[in-house]
DNA sequence: TGTATTATTTGATCTAGGTCAAAAGAAACT
DNA sequence: AGTTTCTTTTGACCTAGATCAAATAATACA
């Protein structure tokens, strides 16, 4: 799909401001597993995944990743807290398959926040469907048993289920490898 | 401190806006644990705590009420999901101590959002600094051990750690009563 | 001030899920 | 096709924090 369908599907845009706001954006191919930030990074930019999947993770002092969230087509990705408030980045950003994304500078957003009202109903709209999402996961995770938790990523995002490592998948869910794979046996075990 | 000193730190409002927007605010009076939302309503209105401490919990099956949020004094509070979506909310939303806020609802928030580009951006502001609490939440709670998050809180809520009940703390860290009381403990003996 | 009610602490026990280690399966590379 | 590397599964064991139950301590109320 198209940046500006994904725009218009979220704010009413007038065509002339449209293209004004597009002019802004750039398209990039991104490979595989090369981080577009780092740890310690200030992030500038937000970006918008057109095609593939897209993951921000921490490295715990143990070395192991840590996957806080995942983005998919059509979804805006950062990494929120730095990208918003402008710190250096606690977490990585990388595409898990070879892929194409929109990007724009947290300047140019400012800009377009200032000079259309639109724009920034956008960036609220946006921002609170963030909110929405985060607030789910939380409850989840202080909530629900390990397995209730994989259950309900079934159905949130059975997409990612079959297009991601399964390490990733568990440390996105707050549990070991080990427990989501035993989880899965014995799912199986069920539906049989 | 005043309704208008709060909406102005956030946002330089010129004065005629922002004695328009004032006016669809409204002083309420709250009594202690009197409920301004309960389970199952649409949460129509946004509050600004002008005075005391409010939460939103949410009761579990087995009756066990589960603290989500401390609103304190200069903070907007609502329930979030509810507010946002207007869709039945999961949660309570009460004040802990008799208490005084202001209060809009949903349909004149909209009004100003569209009336106002000025409060377009304040809505973003703050439900992107909403959104950078909630995921500071939740990486406490995915990652830190149950003392972790008691310092946690300490240090970035050390006002609410001495105003509430230690059982509604303890479950809006993830933990029981009896844990929390037991950290405290082991704190008080390594602090003397 | 004494009694009822609610909040906090303490102790004993239990369990979900973690850790560590190794085997089995898949992919990727020559 | 064979070897190396990465991912997933399986097993044995362990620990943080939960649960249950009862004892104190603090507040509210008559």
């Amino acid at each position: 799909m198209k940046l500006s369908n994904y725009l218009q599907n979220i704010v009413p845009f007038p065509t002339s401001e449209l293209a004004d706001i597009i002019s802004y954006f750039e398209r990039e191919k991104v490979q595989k597993n090369k981080p577009l930030v780092k740890e310690g990074q200030v992030c500038s930019k937000l970006y918008l995944v057109e095609e593939g999947v897209g993951r921000s993770f921490y490295l715990k002092e143990d070395g192991k990743e840590i996957t806080q969230w995942f983005f998919v087509e059509g979804q805006f990705m950062s990494s929120i807290e730095s990208f918003f408030q402008q710190n250096p980045s606690l977490y990585y950003l990388e595409m898990l398959e070879d892929s194409v994304v929109y990007s724009i500078t947290r300047e140019n957003l400012d800009l377009l926040f200032a000079r259309y009202h639109n724009m920034e109903k956008l960036g609220r709209l946006l921002s609170t469907e963030m909110l929405t999402r985060v607030v789910n996961k939380l409850n989840a995770i202080q909530f629900q048993t390990a397995r209730e938790r994989y259950d309900y990523m079934l159905n949130e995002y059975p997409d990612i289920v079959n297009r991601v490592a399964l390490g990733y998948i568990a440390s996105y869910l707050g549990m070991t490898q080990e427990t989501l794979s035993r989880i899965r046996k014995a799912e199986t075990r069920n539906r049989s």
